[in-house]
DNA sequence: AGATTTTTTGCGGTTTTTTGCAATATTTTT
DNA sequence: AAAAATATTGCAAAAAACCGCAAAAAATCT
């Protein structure tokens, strides 16, 4: 890989991501610590992108919010899509809603899978869109302005037509008793088809929406394969989950 | 080989890959390495390519430098769009499809028009969806990359199902014998039929389109109703079209 | 055609760039 | 305060670029 090439990359990651760690791009493209380390001075001196203790940050995303120390706490919302991109193989048929998780999800995939993907979230789609290896195919129906994904009677019959081999579903509530639960009748609706159109359903959300409860029921613990939090898999507070049934990444 | 033989064939594999490497070339093509590094110079200094250290990166890797004649053609879209938002009325149904000149237009709607828009091009949904007022229907199917915008057989049932009031159509030829013609198989058939459903069909071009032709017929001139360019509507190109019963705006 | 000039190309030697490693210092975490 | 992670520095090996220079090839001019 040409030194230049690997600078783009790494500022392409930084506009994406608003961070990159030194060890996590070390390992992906292969290189020592000491290189990207030289990289990021470069590209500091540059001004691409803010070199802090750790990583480097991206500029526009340079205010107050957020101090160097943040570096080492990796979001979790990355740390939940890295695990989910794990889930993913070549050539499978992928079914994604919407939601900020799932939108890291679709920007951490490896340029090398090839897969099919199915979504009516646009923000998805578009990241989706520029990936080189996937296919896309867009849920059509009304697009709802808050959640950004299409919704209605069209989207339900299209997803009941599916079989995709994955779905992975951004939730906001979870809980032993109640199960899934939401607040949005239509949203509530477009789920429960995904996942009775999945083959496995594998649920994302970062761990502060575990045990809680939303007014809407949307399925039972049993109906989910797979949660991925930005926990540990043996943290305490998934081990009911694990009796449950469900498997814990 | 001859020089300007080998040149050619290092500036089609730099668009073709976006890198290459002085060593690869060296051996692919059995010259020394510094007759391709003399060769990687001038191709540089002729813009055709960047030159790093190992080999060579494609311009549009870096960042897109835009030519004089883009930002003009761009200020000539900008004059169709303010011309094309002037037959939007309130709780009118549109249907739109892709192409610059309709993502133009999006950008152009006044804040304080509330209609609904139709379409399967992404980037224009995306416009549409930053929109207050604006409710959207996305047209579902799969994603072609290269047009951004969903086409198949669902699409057009899709579309076949509606009754706009006005459909916005960007065109890549016309003619007065021939009438509109395109060179994708799939966007032809999407765009006729978002021409059968709509009450009225206008068309969207640059003038550098006007009495060209490509090899896939799309429809008759009888079908369009209004063409806006952006010339002035008395312009003497367009006094064809004028007779041949079109509005020109 | 033959001679002369110009262009192109490869080669040896030198310089610069790039990269990884090891030892040491600094920062962050626990 | 100790431990772990990250930075810095100097250095050495490898790769690549650079600099004439001369042979070969092509073009130009008698």
């Amino acid at each position: 890989m040409l030194k230049k090439e690997r600078q783009a990359y790494i500022v392409h990651q930084v506009n994406l991501h608003n961070k990159v760690l030194s060890a996590s791009l070390s390992t992906e493209i292969d290189v020592s610590e000491d290189t990207i380390r030289r990289d990021l001075q470069e590209l500091s001196e540059e001004g691409k992108l803010i070199k802090v203790h750790g990583g480097a940050l991206s500029h526009a995303f340079n205010d107050i919010t957020y101090s160097p120390k943040k570096v080492y706490a990796q979001d979790n919302k990355k740390i939940i899509a890295d695990k989910a991109v794990k889930l993913i193989k070549n050539g499978m048929f992928v079914l994604t809603g919407g939601g900020t998780t799932i939108i890291e999800l679709a920007r951490s995939l490896p340029v090398s899978l090839s897969a099919t993907f199915i979504s009516g979230s646009i923000p998805a789609i578009v990241e989706y869109m520029h990936h080189p290896n996937i296919e896309v195919i867009v849920i059509g129906d009304k697009l709802s302005k808050n959640s950004k994904i299409t919704l209605g009677a069209d989207a339900l019959t299209r997803i009941k037509s599916l079989k995709p081999d994955l779905c992975f579903l951004g939730i906001n509530s979870i809980d032993l008793q109640h199960g899934i639960t939401d607040n949005d009748w239509d949203v509530v609706h477009l789920k429960q088809a995904m996942i009775t159109a999945s083959q496995k359903t594998v649920c994302l959300t970062i761990s502060e929406k575990i045990n809680t409860i939303q007014p809407i029921h949307v399925c039972d613990l049993e109906k989910i394969d797979i949660l991925i939090t930005e926990l540990p898999h043996d943290h305490p507070m998934l081990q009911p989950y694990k009796d449950a049934g469900i498997t814990v990444l």
